[in-house]
DNA sequence: TATGAATGAGGATTCATTCAT
DNA sequence: AATGAATGAATCCTCATTCAT
């Protein structure tokens, strides 16, 4: 979707000779603007005017465009950073905890924390009818594999339930956030959250 | 505005005679509307234009401004019928069934299914931005008693957790509901229900 | 425009005889209708809605219709009394006063103190562009006579200046009074008729 | 979004050649509004359609509300130039004329031709309800201090009434200006200030 | 005759998107 | 490349007027 390349490390400092000055101006917008994006997708939603989010980011509407051509473009860009975070604590919590649930419990609460507390994530992906392919794209390429070892792990441990996939638990847990975001001192996402997990349990 | 009483055949002819024909046109349209409400709001959302109900209805747009002046009259006309018929279930579930976690396991299914099939339900309750209360209204006034008292049932018995409240079980099957509606294969949304009614459990 | 006759008095008794019953009822829904849009166009303005004088009469729409086919009828019908008391007190002023001009002064005043007491009707007057010639007719025929009367008095005592018109004095008034209607303690359109009034005295 | 500046034709030639262009659309369309909306008030009134205007400006709607935000906003600008006109008149009649009253008498007529021969104007401030505030607020600021002052030299010359106020007599010559714009042959405004003005002299 | 339900034109306003500068 | 002015489709809502009952 019009994103710069994948690159790996080693190559910037060449491309950035081959065009040395206007894509530091480029490289301060697109950043600008995704800082822009994430704090008017909090409080406006992902539906947020475009106008609002350009004067946010302090540049013109055309610039969005230019960098982001469609809406989804824009969402995606803007929580990638975050679901790589998570994507890349899972291997570590698998490694380091005292078992495969444990992990698994600890993971999927970091997810949700990402969810709950950068909301408009969950939102986000649920309300993005359509960009919905690119955002559940990346939510599907980057956590359900994380989430997958983890689970094929605690399965084998003999811990969870062994019809459970990935794919389910995730989306199960990403609606329940999704559908916490207005505050409501009645209800307690991290509960049921809670509560999610306790029925996974083998026994 | 209200609803049409729903009158036993034989009663009142002498009134019908002194006005008999007028409001049957009304109501035929009343009854229009609530259908292509229904209907779209399904495929379009609460949000869907007025013009698309009306047109959908065969009837002007006026004519819906006359019968449900607000957006949230609408929603929550469309929706009373079924939030009551699962109301009412409550009571005999838990009457008839083995033990009070097997009601409740029944009648969050009923309520499950409710949202999940008649869908637009669920994602109206968590969309209606302005109707929210309206909608929200309905269904703490009518469902949570109705929870409330099958889970007082089930925690007397100590077969669920006894720091679950029906609002918290309600809102957390609600949206669970809510984000499934996109039809999606690979995911099941009523298996998620299985799990959090398991997670219920006082082990 | 679809006024009743113009009749003399003597030959009501007989188109009563004529159809008795109905006309009672349609006589008492005119009068409703009449003081119902009285009533209105006060606090909202000749143009006010068809439906909000209907509610305030207590009758359907289609009834101001049958009895005042365009909003000029009723607007005209509204005032026609209010037009009539003052024409008829003119020729008793011109008799009593001790001047022409005195006449003029006090019929001036209280024609003045028609329009703004009884506000809406110069705004009226002014504003109707549709029924503007019903109107204006019902003033012109009415109420130029009778100022006419008055100023040809007061001219033939050399108290005003001759090239001064009835139509001229009274279209003045009038606009001065329409224009008053917004309140507004530091203006006071009495004093501008005063004004006027001096104005036109023959020096 | 303010009038653009009436320059001198040398200065800021630097800007003009870092930022040529861009502006000379935007001015032109706003010139091409104001003309627009001038013309269309006179025939429509102040509460002509948006799209109207638009369409006589030849532009879309969206720039109607970019340049003005509100209806007050465009009907202050249209008026704007010809209120300033009228009150920089003022001090230089004072100065020029034989007495404060010829002053007072031209600046009067000057006003009341501007009321009558841009018409709109008067009625614009009449029923503005909305914006009234603004365009009241503009003639006040302009007009009234500047007939006060002469006013004031007129009282102290002796030659008008003691009591009269700037703002009555204003307000006076705006509304018969207001109502006089339906043409009408057998009525004259300028005579019926003339009357208000000879009213005003002090005998 | 009276009622008031239904219609639908009319007008305001917002905002995604394009494109001249 | 960036800007932001312009466009106009989309949507909301009101109310005059008609007409079935």
């Amino acid at each position: 979707m019009g994103e710069e390349r994948r690159v790996g490390a080693g190559d910037e400092p060449l491309s950035r000779t081959a065009n040395p000055t206007k894509r530091a101006d480029a490289r301060r917008n697109e950043k600008a603007l995704l800082d822009a994006a994430a704090s008017v997708f909090v409080t406006d939603g992902v539906d947020a005017p475009v106008r609002r989010i350009a004067a946010e980011a302090g540049v013109g509407m055309g610039t969005i465009y230019r960098h982001f051509p469609t809406r989804a473009d824009l969402v995606v860009a803007v929580y990638r950073h975050q679901v790589d975070a998570c994507a890349e604590a899972g291997p570590a919590l698998l490694a380091t905890a005292a078992s495969p649930f444990v992990a698994m419990t600890r993971w999927v609460n970091l997810f949700a924390d990402f969810l709950v507390t950068k909301h408009g994530l969950a939102a986000a992906m649920r309300d993005d009818h359509d960009g919905f392919t690119a955002l559940h794209a990346l939510f599907l390429d980057r956590l359900v594999p994380v989430l997958a070892d983890i689970l094929a792990a605690a399965r084998d441990a003999g811990e969870v339930k062994a019809d459970l996939t990935a794919y389910q638990l995730l989306r199960a847990i990403g609606d329940v956030c999704a559908g916490a975001e207005r505050v409501d001192p009645a209800y307690d996402a991290r509960l049921t959250v809670q509560l999610l997990l306790d029925g996974c349990r083998q026994r």
